[in-house]
RNA sequence: GCGGGCGUGGCGGAACUGGUAGACGCGCCGGACUUAGGAUCCGGUGGGGCGACCCGUGGAGGUUCGACUCCUCUCGCCCGCACCA
């Protein structure tokens, strides 16, 4: 690669016939970095005695829908940059690429077109690669995963089975989000507002046997764990907090003396106890047949059973309907006080919150007051403020303050509400009538699918010995080949008779494998540790190289992500750690949640039109320019808006830098690394080239802030052809320039490595991505002088050069004598005067 | 309702620690080169005023010599959760 003859053609022509051109030069650079492997990062031979700096630096896998959409791009962009960034820094850097590649759309594709969903997720793997490496990502190709190979799925049921064993996956019957027109039902976090999160059906609530992961064991941890991840999001925190949603509060016994039964209720103000009036059941809850059998009620009840059933879960969940509900005729004793009070059945219990069941406060809960109100029920006040202020007639109080107090209460009057708490929960628990407890707004993980295009659940169902693992050494099981994916409401593996027809691992005897496949986020809750031994054939991992990479350095993703795949990585991660699986309790130190990219104010979306397609700016400007666009809209972590225009100033500045550095390296000689001088333009400029390096440093690496970053490579760019016609032929003067030539290039390798790989080469360098980093040097950061603004009264009235370090009495006599400055203290007292070294100078005057 | 975030030129944004508001870029205006310009180069560009100056970071107060930045109140927008007891 040496660039001796180009270096010699003279300028003119030059210019003429070596216009920048993105196509030639980024395709020239990707097959010398294909070639070389460039980005390519073996594991270590022995983990456990390598110390060298390392990095794992990971963006959210693609879900392959055929094209790389903008998203796509400032994703993928700002994770390059950091790889870039640390592997000139030193570390070994682990960046790699695959596929999230099971899932709807390719299913619902095959269906459309006819064609077998592989076939539609291989077509569109190939399209999004290649799409990929025209964008001159530094991807570790040799590690690329797919979801939906068998290699790879193989493990995502080894890993299931680790769950099974743990107890951490089982099959129950249960209220279950059922999507109409997906004909599968969905996860908790699948459903947005009642409605599929995917095609927006209203979401139905049906009883179905699931498969589960029992997320709520780890509610705790996952939630107390936050606390480690000190650099993520404070709203990606905020949102799993408020996800996992966990409650102090007591469960509280109540007896029903006719049937004999108890009943018991969670409550996080047990210091209410006295004013519960009535009591409330899911119309779920499973003893309401029993409550009502053979009474008078019976067929009221069952009838609203039947109603509530047959409504959508938006309509169930409206929070601002009006309260409807039914009597049930029986009652149950407040064990507090024996007091009698009446069952209803309503649908604003959750059956699968708390125990299904709720002791109702009408005069300290809202929605205890509006069913009171509609049904003309008791509402007694318990707790009221000292002053005695609470009205509870016309809302309930709910207020929390320190001056409130017990009334009503039995023995507890008087007491302050906060010390009652803990005194009738005392008093409950010595009684045997409840206990202290902690509810979660969590539910486990709903992760059977009745669809085709994902992994089996590798388990045979067993007459004899019920739902059995498919043995380790089985895996994977293949999803067999079906004609038929048209969803009907129950997996279209059922129709592979053949297929599902096994002895049972245990007896021997005939059984029938499980025919449902699993929830794609199941898929991508591991794959980061997959890519450490992306082709391991003889295990999922080794564990050693695993740990050596992991956790993840920087993870770079949608915030669209916060719960679902976040949350859902967190606890595979920890029930790894918890089988000795690996060392590590979270899977990614750092997180950053980009912004999404708008256009005419709205999402990018193919329904609305307003798609731009990064293929489409490529051919047009060239990644280089697409890559620093997206990048130089904005902060990373801010929306942004695409306009169509403003990718063509990142495309003039790459041009722009293009003919100046070519001609820099052909009118001058030298190394094109920083370089020093003392006075004059060529110093001004040495201290613009260290200037740069140290902001675009503090920019990628503190701040994330490319936007910034690559701004200053554009006032060195400035800088440059400013000063370039007076350093030509001054010897002194020609080393800086072509220093602060090959410095500007440097530091835009991160940002456009294309480009900077070319005109480093021109300036006689090579191989750029492994070059170090360049390093500012102190002694150019500072100039001479500096302009020292002179306010009075806080308003700027004139600048003044001064030397640096000047002293203060020096500083104040060059500002007092300014004649601006004269012009409005002359005649007037001053009374005051602030001197901020090498900054300013501010005379208070009256 | 609860929680998180954001309001700065015509536009995207910068100002990181309280110290020159508007870096950088788009757009626009003027000029050069040109058969031509969606190319390139040069100059200008927050508002008002001939000017000295005045006004300006959603709005109103406050703290300070000095506030985009800190405090109080308020308006608007975005996101998340929401009948979770």
């Amino acid at each position: 690669m040496g660039s001796g003859t180009e270096a010699s053609v003279p300028v003119a022509i030059l210019s003429r016939m070596e216009r920048y051109d993105p196509q030639r030069i980024e395709a020239r650079w990707q097959a010398v970095w294909a070639a070389e492997r460039a980005f390519e990062t073996p594991n270590p031979t022995d983990p456990a005695t390598d110390t060298r700096p390392r990095s794992y630096v990971l963006e959210m896998l693609p879900y392959p829908s055929g094209d790389l959409h903008m998203g796509h791009v400032s994703n993928y962009t700002m994770g390059d940059v950091v790889s870039h960034f640390r592997r000139r820094n030193g570390h070994l850097v682990l960046h790699p690429m695959g596929y999230d590649a099971f899932g709807l759309p390719a299913e619902n594709a095959a269906i459309r077109s006819g064609g077998h969903p592989r076939a539609v997720t291989e077509a569109n793997i190939a399209r999004i690669r290649a799409q990929m490496q025209r964008m001159g990502w530094s991807i570790d190709w040799a590690r690329e995963l797919s979801t939906s190979d068998p290699a790879y799925y193989r493990w995502t049921q080894w890993i299931f089975l680790r769950l099974f064993e743990r107890g951490l996956a089982y099959k129950r019957a249960s209220l279950v989000n059922w999507c109409p027109q997906d004909q599968t039902v969905l996860a908790n976090e699948q459903v947005i507002d009642g409605h599929c999160e995917r095609c927006g059906s209203a979401v139905e609530a049906r009883t179905l046997a699931q498969w589960f992961f029992k997320i709520t064991d780890y509610a705790d941890r996952l939630l107390d764990d936050m606390e480690t991840l000190e650099s993520w999001p404070e709203r990606v925190l905020t949102m799993q907090r408020n996800w996992i949603g966990r409650s102090q509060g007591a469960e509280v016994v109540f007896g029903e003396p006719d049937l004999g039964v108890e009943i018991p209720v969670f409550t996080t103000r047990p210091d209410t106890l006295f004013g519960a009036t009535f009591f409330v059941l899911a119309p779920e809850h499973p003893i309401v047949a029993d409550l009502v059998r053979g009474t008078e009620q019976e067929d009221a009840v069952l009838a609203y059973v039947r109603r509530t059933a047959g409504r959508s879960v938006a309509d169930r969940t409206d929070a601002t309907k009006e309260k409807t509900g039914v009597g049930t005729g029986r009652y149950v004793v407040n064990p507090v006080n024996e007091e009698r009070i009446p069952i209803y059945v309503s649908d604003y219990v959750l059956v699968e919150y708390g125990t299904g069941a709720i002791m109702a406060v009408p005069a300290h809960d809202d929605r205890d007051h509006a069913f009171a109100t509609t049904f003309g029920l008791e509402i007694r006040p318990v707790v009221m403020p000292r002053d005695g202020s609470g009205d509870v007639s016309v809302e309930a109080y709910t207020a929390h303050t320190a001056d409130e107090v017990l009334v009503n209460s039995g023995q507890f009057n008087g007491l302050r509400a906060d010390e009652a708490l803990d005194r009738i929960v005392t008093w409950l628990a010595e009684s045997g009538r409840g206990r202290a407890t902690t509810a979660y707004r969590l539910r486990d993980w709903l992760l059977s699918r009745q669809r085709y295009w994902g992994a089996p659940i590798p388990i045979v169902d067993c007459p004899t010995c019920g739902l059995v693992a498919v043995p380790d050494a089985d895996l994977p099981v293949l999803l067999p080949d079906v004609t038929e994916y048209t969803p009907k409401g129950r997996s279209p593996l059922a129709a592979a008779e053949e297929w599902r027809r096994v002895p049972c691992p245990t007896c021997g005897g005939a059984a029938l494998r499980e025919t449902d496949t699993m929830d794609t986020f199941v898929d991508s809750s591991w794959y980061f540790i997959r890519y450490v031994d992306a082709t391991k054939d003889d295990g999922a991992w080794d564990r050693a190289a695993v740990d050596w990479w992991l956790p993840v350095d920087q993870y770079i993703g949608g915030v669209e992500h916060a719960i679902l795949h976040l949350l859902y990585a967190r606890f595979f991660v920890k029930v790894l750690f918890d089988a000795g699986l690996v060392g590590f309790e979270e899977p990614f130190a750092n997180l950053f949640t980009q912004g999404m990219i708008y256009k005419d104010g709205a999402k990018m979306s193919k329904s609305k039109g307003n798609v731009v397609a990064p293929d489409a700016i490529v051919e047009r400007y060239g990644a280089d320019a697409l890559r620093l666009y997206t990048l130089f809209m904005g902060p990373p972590d801010a929306d942004k808006e695409w306009t169509d225009t403003g990718v063509t100033g990142p495309a003039r500045f790459l041009g722009s830098a293009y003919r100046v550095v070519s001609e820099i390296a052909a009118k001058t000689a030298g190394e094109p690394r920083p370089a020093y001088a003392d006075a004059g333009p060529a110093a001004d400029l040495a201290r613009a080239t260290h200037r740069s390096i140290a902001r675009v440093t503090d920019d990628i690496d503190r701040r994330l802030h490319f936007n910034t970053a690559i701004a200053a490579c554009m006032e060195l760019l400035n800088a440059i052809e400013r000063a370039r016609e007076s350093l030509y032929g001054d010897p002194g003067g020609e080393i800086v320039l072509r220093a602060a030539a090959g410095t500007l290039v440097s530091l835009l390798q991160p940002f456009a490595p294309h480009i900077a790989e070319e005109l480093w080469q021109r300036l006689g360098g090579e191989r750029l991505w492994e070059q170090p980093w360049p390093v500012a040097d102190e002694r150019f950061l500072r100039a001479e002088t500096f302009e020292c603004v002179v306010q009075v009264n806080g308003k700027v009235r004139d600048r003044v050069q001064l030397r640096l370090g000047l002293e203060r009495d020096a500083v104040l006599a060059a500002a007092r004598a300014l004649p601006n400055v004269r012009a409005h203290t002359d005649g007037r007292e001053v009374v005051k005067e602030i001197v901020v070294p090498e900054r300013l100078v501010n005379f208070v005057v009256r």
